[in-house]
DNA sequence: TCCATAGGCAACCTCCTGGTTGCACATTAA
DNA sequence: TTAATGTGCAACCAGGAGGTTGCCTATGGA
């Protein structure tokens, strides 16, 4: 078997990725900081039914994987997303789907006899 | 704040899928379905450096978040992908991409005092 | 200066997850 | 019929994830 998965090229990072997105409580978040903008830790933790510390947590897990970022601002922490990391995710996806089609196509190419 | 986000019509089916694909060992199963087409658990053991076992449960998982389904076939069990999961996933990043887009543009609508 | 507000840190708890091993059962192939 | 192959099931285990509470520090406003 040929090098098989050219999709794996970075399997680590991108199962990080669809493990931060991977939670309610964090898609969540990601859906709020799209529709209200960069805001603070308070403010992202009234929405929510769970501590702030809880969310705390949450945007850490998602900062690893580059999901969001924060800049400090007087005494509040502000969550922006970080878009780029967004796309990478649709990009993997892509990828995957364009590695099915030409399996399918290599596989048709391979069964004419049937 | 009007209905905030309408991304999150789905939340929890969608976090089970991205937490479906938040493993390596899981997506590596995926670009293998790919690649590789149907096959059996033994065949996608084969090529990784779990005990059946572990792929078996792998599979289950991907299983309940509608990313793969089996058929026996005689002694073995047939593990195929299912592509309409795959295609919501992308949807998916694609609605908040699209919710990110409509809110910076209400946001640069609405501060044009800057 | 003093109090309320916004966060950070750390300890602790429970449950799920990824993984293993051992054994039983069904289906092939000799 | 027998042995090998392909799975399923259940028990068990360590570690990590999600969540909470308590306490301490830093800013901002009155």
């Amino acid at each position: 078997m040929r090098g098989s998965s050219r999709v794996m090229a970075e399997p680590k990072s991108s199962a990080h990725l669809f493990a931060a997105l991977g939670d309610g409580t964090r898609l969540r978040l990601v859906s709020r900081l799209c529709d209200g903008g960069p805001m603070s830790i308070s403010r992202l933790t009234a929405g929510s039914r769970v501590t702030r510390q809880a969310i705390t947590k949450h945007l850490r897990v998602m900062e690893d994987a580059g999901l969001v970022h924060s800049t400090r601002r007087g005494r509040e922490r502000i969550w922006r997303l970080d878009r780029r990391r967004l796309r990478e995710a649709r990009r993997h996806l892509d990828l995957i789907s364009k590695q099915w089609d030409d399996a399918l196509g290599r596989l048709k190419a391979a069964v004419e006899a049937d």
